[in-house]
DNA sequence: ATGGCTACGATCCGTAGA
């Protein structure tokens, strides 16, 4: 199985390019953030005659979360349960056997502010809800924008990042909370280039100086783990004309035989 | 100089993202 995540900063700027790239890289399940879009204006026509079926947790705006699947997607959950929230950043289904949950974390906006505490309290519902899922599914991927570059080796320049926003001690403790789940991040299970990053700045040329962090992460289960074969990121959609801000992370895996 | 884009939904600027 080949399982992507994308943030695509409004699905109807960037339908088009998430045509194209579903084409190209055929992902079989593809996790969508920041639709800013509520679920009646979801694409349906055009993703289902590019092969995709789609479950939506939408939202006017703000947020907006999906999980597109070319098989048959079952057991769909919308935010996390037992949490209350009025954005919509959560949604869960069962794809082959696999559990997918797809998030889009806070933002955090600045270190102390109440949009990081919230982002805090978020990670802890999350990493609570995540062990439940554990527990009743082995096979379990967790795939979106956490907005936590884990480790400094993920951030551009680490001196400018120092103590911010997506670094802070407690946001990166948030996310080895996560790990010690039991949860892998894909990527770092293999051998990988210096300096890659899944998001950059639209401005300050961002981009072009390579300028980013590494913040859309597919974390495994122990058991999608060691089933795992390969971990990227696809920065071909960023090079685009009007591009999201992020680029795809792409986790693949074997099936159980 | 704490800015610089981009998207949205409201107007012709404010909010939010990261």
């Amino acid at each position: 199985m080949k399982l992507a995540t994308w943030n695509v900063n409004s699905i109807k700027v960037r339908l088009p390019q998430l045509l194209e790239w579903l084409a190209t890289a055929r992902p079989d399940v593809l996790c969508l953030q920041e639709l800013k879009s509520e679920e009646p204006k979801f694409p349906r026509a055009e993703l289902d005659a590019a092969g995709y079926a789609g479950a939506v947790n939408g939202q006017k705006t703000y947020n907006g979360v999906a999980i597109l699947s070319r098989t048959p997607i079952a057991e769909v959950v919308a935010g996390i349960p037992g949490f209350a929230d009025e954005q919509k950043r959560v949604i869960a289904a069962t794809v082959q056997g696999v559990r997918v949950v797809c998030v889009y974390c806070p933002n955090g906006q600045a270190v102390g502010s109440d949009k990081y505490e919230y982002k805090l309290r978020w990670f802890a519902a999350l990493k609570d809800h995540l062990a439940a899922e554990l527990g009743s599914h082995p096979r379990l991927a967790v795939a979106g924008d956490f907005n936590v570059a884990p480790e400094d080796r993920d951030v551009h320049d680490p001196k400018v990042w120092e103590g911010q926003v997506h670094v802070s001690g407690p946001e990166r403790a948030a996310w080895r909370a996560l790990l010690a789940l039991g949860l892998k991040d894909s990527f770092r299970l293999f051998e990988q280039p210096e300096k890659v990053y899944s998001w950059w700045d639209y401005r300050m040329m961002g981009f072009r100086r390579n300028a980013g962090l590494r913040i859309d992460h597919v974390l495994l289960s122990e058991e999608l783990a060691r089933a795992c074969t390969a971990s990227t990121v696809d920065k071909a959609p960023r090079k685009l004309e009007r591009p999201s801000d992020h680029a795809p992370a792409i986790a693949e895996f074997t099936s159980p035989r």
